[in-house]
RNA sequence: GAGGAGAUGCCGGAGUGGUCAAACGGGGCAGACUCAAAAUCUGCUGGCUUAUGCCUACGGGGGUUCGAAUCCUCCUCUCCUCACCA
């Protein structure tokens, strides 16, 4: 075998494509266009690791694929270069992030290039360009000029030490990620785009979308629409409206909780409340917001009451740590009976609890004393079991009800009573001394009860309030289970709404005393960062004209270089930067040092490529609408939400500009799988087991690579790193060189032709759909079959272009020795020829006749008679005549399902397509 | 708590009603070549056994069907994402 210099081969064709200018592309009106990208990475200085070459390879096998297929193809590169990483491993090596940046992107295209991706390379883009980040500012002006971009106050995480604002992943801990000092909340003006806005939008549309369930449900729940009820409470005589999806459950309301981050909260704490709320505040702001789901419901009487608008009630308001400051108004109205949340809180504040909602049921339970058993077995009611006590727990199914009551009233012992519940409520009968018995619904006349009957609940004579008599049934394991639950029943102590079923109970009480509306989860995009490696926003605070926008002209605020890192905001120490004169009134004014969220840079990226060098806009219309939207685009599942969102976001927007004509950017999204080291541990520089994919390309070529990588990991599963397989793909390379090295030039063999095609148009839906796995096993089939059956010339041609998406370089090599001037590259996709069933062709009779003879010589006696069992599709198939002729001995055939046949022994089930069972008799 | 994806042989993973003891790869075993090794090639890789056979087997139970890895149903487990959203 011949020793292959890949890295020459490679490099070879590398240099042709740059040359030529093969995979540079323009519009063209005549031809179909196709777009594609996967998304663009943050240039480390650690160069591309194995996740990149995995994504990388997953779009280029796409891009190439599609080029053959005869699209106008743009497969574009660029580089996400703006954020806090490039900021941070710069201040640490001690270098300026520009410099930093500088260094890595010209790496990162080596690697990129070694790796033989057919980028686009004229229309390479990277976020630091100022010519790039002029634009996210030019449309932050837009989005001012509409109030779409607006400040407003915001806490923060603060570190006092630092004195520096720090990103949720730098306070992960509660306490900062450089110095160890416990996090501050810091509550700063900051700067906001109003998504918002687009909401409602947001959610709808991604119904439409041809993306993964996952990443749509993802998105479904961050948006987070609901629909509900808004009621009006009032307090310190003003209407407070809350938001609520159980407005059925208002009568069960015994206290409010506001939110302790709720601006307006010390204005209902009263005097004497005060140190109590404030101490309770004060133990909150140690606690990292991670931990919010795990947390202790924690809270604090206020002071002040609401009054519940159903059944004015005055209830009162606590300060909690569960509730959400910005989703609704901010205060819940709490129902303890029938929320998990409001429940834990109740019992640990010792707050009343009030059932509203009888669960469904089919049966109902009781406890009775001093019956005989055969007395009430007469009936069909069965003892459970006997308590301690000496109470009987009976069973009711609801069918029995009344024999039931007529039982008791027989039954019960003076001075006794029964309760029991029935599908709308609880019935107790209760008998006298005298023996005048008394039964009731429990809604209806709770108060005569307790008053009447003396009844007691743990001995204590309990206020008229229906609730204490539901407080003491649910005591009741099987009570509680129906008055302690949220799930839906029927109302009870709730007034005239009583008997209602809840969903119905939720339109009527929604009517009288609220209205409907829907809430979002989604708030607005907070995009200030206190952060120097980011897009100046191009904002000038003026002492007298206030907050003015940079004119355009002035376009764009350059970030400047001289700063200071280590304390604060590093913007704020470039003075001369900071100190400008006020574009209205030309008197004193400074510069807004906030810069932009990086995802700002990455919410439109996709356009810029379309239109890389216009300096006078943000790009080209028409440019625009012939490229988009994508048609695929390919990046980690991590960005289901932000990412994704803000661009759908930023599409909205600029569309209602007038500068695009479609709404949503993306057509088809894929995620692709993580690679992961042996253990299935995240690779990471700090654990050690990175592994290089130059290194590999190195030692066994970049088709090499290409190849296994495709070859051993779904795209979308990812895969646990090992380099053992990696010798199985360099085999099968080699061998292909080899093959075309040495092979002669022949007639096809009818089984290479049949498979040939069949691997056309299998390969055509794999490279189509992401199944580049089962491409790689069908391109493996086929160079077998290949290798040892005769082939001409075309079919190697075919077989190379069925290759080249996955492996580009040898393809193109072999394609060139075969005496093609032309690219592989850029020819055209083989067509499918007709593929042959062999297996339907084959001989039923035969069979059966081969099968038959083999029965007779191993049978001692000879039968009489043969039956047979076919597949049903397969009757029609089989020549009786002929196979009794040449067996000598009467037949019958059957389908296999035919209900009817004779099959004494149950041959029948052991028939196959292609073979069908036999019985001698 | 909400949502999503899964469970197949030693391993990774195809297979979605019959041609399935289950593709393809990895690993393992045996053999060929070689003084030997690497590379390469060939065969085997559930059990009984060598039969056109039987048994066991696609997470577990139950069901539909002449026939189930595949369909239905219940259960168990695993992974991922979001999470006090009222």
């Amino acid at each position: 075998m011949v020793e292959i210099n890949f890295f020459k081969i490679e490099k070879k064709w590398q240099d042709r494509w740059s040359k030529e200018k093969t995979f540079e592309v323009k519009e063209d009106s005549k031809k179909k266009k196709y777009y594609t990208l996967e998304m663009f990475p943050y240039p480390s200085g650690e160069g591309i690791h194995m996740g990149h070459t995995f994504n990388f390879t997953l779009v280029d096998i796409l891009a190439r694929f599609k080029r053959l297929s005869g699209l106008n193809v743009m497969y574009p590169v660029g580089y996400d270069s703006l954020g806090l990483p490039a900021e941070n491993a710069a201040i640490k090596v001690g270098t300026h992030p520009k410099e930093y940046t500088d260094k890595s992107i010209p790496n990162f295209m080596k690697q990129q290039k070694a790796l033989g991706l057919s980028y686009d390379w004229s229309r390479v883009i990277s976020t630091a360009d100022p010519e790039y980040y002029k634009w996210d500012q030019w449309v932050f002006l837009e989005m001012f000029k509409k109030s779409l971009a607006y400040q407003k106050t915001r806490a923060v995480n603060w570190c006092p030490s630092c004195k520096t604002v720090l990103a949720n992943e730098q306070a992960q801990s509660g306490t900062c990620d450089r110095c160890e000092t416990p996090v501050k909340i810091k509550h700063l003006k900051q700067w906001f785009f109003k998504i918002t806005d687009y909401a409602d939008e947001l959610y709808e549309n991604i119904d439409k979308l041809d993306w993964p369930e996952k990443t749509k449900a993802m998105q479904r729940n961050w948006i987070g629409k609901s629909h509900g009820t808004q009621i009006d409470f009032e307090i310190n005589k003003k209407p407070w409206p809350i938001f609520t999806t159980r407005p059925d459950t208002i009568f069960g309301v015994t206290f409010m909780v506001i939110s302790a981050q709720h601006e307006g909260l010390m204005s209902l704490v009263t005097k004497e409340q005060k140190k109590e709320v404030e101490n309770f505040l004060n133990k909150l702001g140690s606690v990292s917001e991670k931990d919010l789901a795990e947390m202790d419901k924690l809270g604090a009487f206020t002071g002040s009451y609401a009054i519940n608008p159903a059944n004015k009630e005055k209830v009162p308001i606590y300060v909690g740590n569960f509730v959400i400051a910005d989703y609704g108004s901010g205060m819940v109205m709490a129902v303890p009976a029938h929320d998990q949340r409001d429940f834990e809180f109740a019992k640990k504040y010792k707050i009343k609890i009030k059932p509203v909602v009888l669960k469904e049921h089919n049966e109902s339970y009781s406890y009775v004393m001093g019956i005989n058993e055969k007395d009430i077995a007469k009936i069909g009611i069965k003892i459970i079991e006997k308590t301690e006590e000496g109470f009987f727990k009976i069973k009711i199914p609801f069918g029995k009800l009344e024999e039931y009551k007529s039982f008791i009233r027989k039954n019960l012992q003076p001075g006794f009573w029964n309760e029991f519940s029935t599908p709308k409520g609880f019935y107790f009968i209760f008998k006298h001394k005298n023996k005048k018995l008394e039964e009731f619904e429990l809604n209806e006349k709770t108060n005569d009860l307790i008053d009447n009957y003396g009844m007691t609940f743990n001995n204590e004579k309990p206020k008229k309030n229906p609730e204490n008599v539901y407080s003491w049934l649910a005591e009741n394991d099987f009570y509680k289970e129906l008055l302690i639950h949220t799930d839906t029943g029927t109302l009870i102590s709730s007034g005239k709404f009583n008997g209602l079923d809840n969903k119905e109970a939720i339109n009527q009480i929604t009517k009288e005393f609220g209205k409907k509306i829907v809430q979002f989860k989604l708030r607005d995009w907070g995009i200030s960062r206190q952060r120097y490696w980011g897009t100046p926003i191009p904002i000038i605070h003026c002492e007298k004209c206030g907050t003015v926008p940079v004119p355009e002209k002035d376009l764009p605020v350059i970030l400047p270089e001289k700063v200071k890192f280590g304390e604060g905001n590093p913007l704020e120490t470039a003075k001369d930067w900071v100190n400008v004169s006020c574009p209205k009134c030309k008197g004193k004014a400074k510069r807004e040092t906030d810069t932009m969220d990086t995802f700002v840079n990455s919410s439109w990226y996709f356009f810029r490529y379309c239109d890389t060098q216009n300096k006078k806009e943000i790009f080209d219309k028409n440019k625009v609408n012939y490229w988009c939207p994508i048609d695929t685009y390919i990046g980690g599942a991590e960005h289901s939400c932000m990412h994704l969102i803000y661009s759908r976001f930023y599409t909205k927007f600029l569309n209602d500009m007038g500068l695009l004509n479609f709404r949503e950017p993306i057509k088809r999204l894929f995620h692709q799988g993580m690679i992961n080291d042996e253990k299935g541990q995240k690779q990471s520089k700090s654990k050690g087991n990175v592994v290089e994919p130059l290194k590999l390309i190195q030692e066994y070529g970049s088709d090499t690579l290409r190849f296994f990588i495709t070859s051993v990991a779904a795209p979308d599963k990812g895969f646990n790193w090992s380099t053992k397989g990696i010798q199985g793909s360099s085999k099968l390379i080699k061998r292909i060189i080899n093959y075309f090295e040495e092979s002669k030039e022949e007639k096809d063999s009818p089984e290479v032709l049949n498979k040939l095609n069949k691997t056309i148009s299998n390969v055509e839906s794999y490279y189509e759909n992401f199944q580049y796995r089962k491409a790689t096993i069908e391109i493996r089939e086929l160079f077998d079959l290949i290798e040892k059956n005769p082939a001409s010339k075309e079919t190697k041609e075919r077989f190379l272009q069925i290759l080249n998406p996955i492996c580009p370089h040898i393809t193109e090599e072999l394609w060139n020795r075969l005496g093609n001037k032309n690219l592989i590259s850029t020819s055209e996709w083989p067509k499918a020829g007709k593929v042959t069933d062999k297996k339907s062709e084959s001989n039923l009779d035969e069979t059966v006749i081969r099968d038959i003879n083999y029965f007779l010589e191993k049978t001692p006696t000879k039968p009489k008679k043969i039956y047979l069992y076919a597949m049903h599709f397969e009757i029609k198939k089989i020549n009786k005549e002929k196979i009794s002729k040449k067996v000598g001995l009467p037949i019958d055939v059957f389908a296999v399902n035919d209900k009817n046949k004779y099959d004494p022994q149950g041959k029948a089930g052991k028939a196959k397509p292609g073979k069908p069972s036999i019985f001698l008799e």
